[in-house]
DNA sequence: TGTCAATTGTCAGCGACTGTCACTAGCCTC
DNA sequence: GAGGCTAGTGACAGTCGCTGACAATTGACA
């Protein structure tokens, strides 16, 4: 790798880590370009040069681990029922996602942006359509998975949709909840769907939930 | 009403058509403020005393219909199943939505935005947002229906999430094809919807889907 | 070492907003 | 019906995100 390449890799990094730590510190409407670029003494046009927008740095991390769920829906067993192929990939996933994510930001830093997300509505509305895109996605593979078109056949894009929206609230909950930690979420998401079957089936007067 | 009001309930009508009437033709990132302020000959300034932002505007009949099905949920008689009072009152609620909309702006308009809307990448994540936010009103009105704490109680927000997804995933199919039409959003949201057991129930290689 | 190409800074400019302030137009009272 | 009062408006200046253009710099490679 040359000098230059080390170069811009150590700038792009170090525009990661000044804009991940002014969001979490400062908040991310209140944390200017100008701010970012100033912490790393570069001009904000470079800024510009590595990075799309203001947005895109927050979600380098999120873009990775989403990857990373992709890899892991795309490596389950073909006998696995669709639902259960997505259960296990996720809580999988979630180690792999820990450790490459230590690569590149502490993961105390990176969970405390992903509070920053949840609660900002600008970047919240852009991680809902992320959601979006990769649910597309995962409906693909699923389809792909049953030998199933996907454009014929509603069945995959409900599930994906289901277990989406789930993932999705148990997410928020765990990041307005004090239980930061990787176990919490696991254990979070797992209880919320194993309710997935008794909150369709079933009369929930008669039969109290834990 | 004073002619003050009448003017200024004039202005904002103004506003608003001349704003939809340009993304639905030139696109809502190709449409300036100041465009919008023009067709309607005030200040770009007064543009935003009547309204928060671009953004609002486009998102204007949404919000009277999301409204439209909150009311609608609420009117369902405690009987139904949760899943089932939804999907009535989202159904049902299209009717009187269609004719709410038409005192405000021609349905023809509306729908052309509507398209520009899941067209347009910003304007897709605040639809998703404002959907996020109606998901957790309406896990709130379930719950209360059926008498738990929805901070409790894991499965109010599971089927609204649900449900939830399933509306997303058929508006998405609807604004992409050529049936633009009320009938046509029906079929394909109960059929889409009477595909949620099958999804999640059976094996779907023995079963093909019709 | 000198040439070439990649990286960067500077500057100018657009579009969405916001604050400020003077001005105008409708309202209300005498 | 003239006057003052105030809501509504326009004009102006400024911030912030972002982009294009051009010149200056810095590493790469012969």
């Amino acid at each position: 790798m040359n000098l230059r390449e080390r170069k811009k890799q150590r700038t792009r990094d170090a525009l990661l880590r000044a804009a991940l730590e002014l969001f979490a510190t400062r908040g991310y409407e209140e944390t200017t370009v100008d701010d970012i670029a100033a912490a790393v003494d570069v001009s904000q046009r470079t800024f510009f040069r590595y990075f799309a927008g203001k947005e895109e740095t927050a979600f380098f991390v999120p873009r990775l681990a989403e990857a990373l769920v992709v890899d892991a829906v795309r490596a389950r067993p073909p006998g696995e029922v669709p639902l259960e192929a997505l259960r296990r990939a996720v809580v999988e996933s979630w180690d792999t996602i820990h450790e490459a994510v230590e690569d590149i930001v502490p993961i105390d830093l990176h969970m405390r942006v992903y509070r920053v997300i949840e609660s900002t509505p600008a970047l919240l509305a852009a991680h809902l359509r992320r959601a979006a895109e990769l649910e597309e996605q995962l409906a693909g593979i699923i389809a792909e998975r049953e030998g199933l078109d996907v454009d014929a056949d509603p069945r995959p894009r409900i599930v994906v949709a289901l277990f989406g929206g789930v993932i999705r609230v148990t997410e928020r909950l765990w990041s307005a909840g004090d239980d930061l930690t990787m176990e919490g979420l696991r254990r979070l998401t797992t209880a919320y769907l194993d309710q997935v079957g008794p909150a369709l089936a079933g009369n929930w007067r008669a039969e109290p939930s834990p």
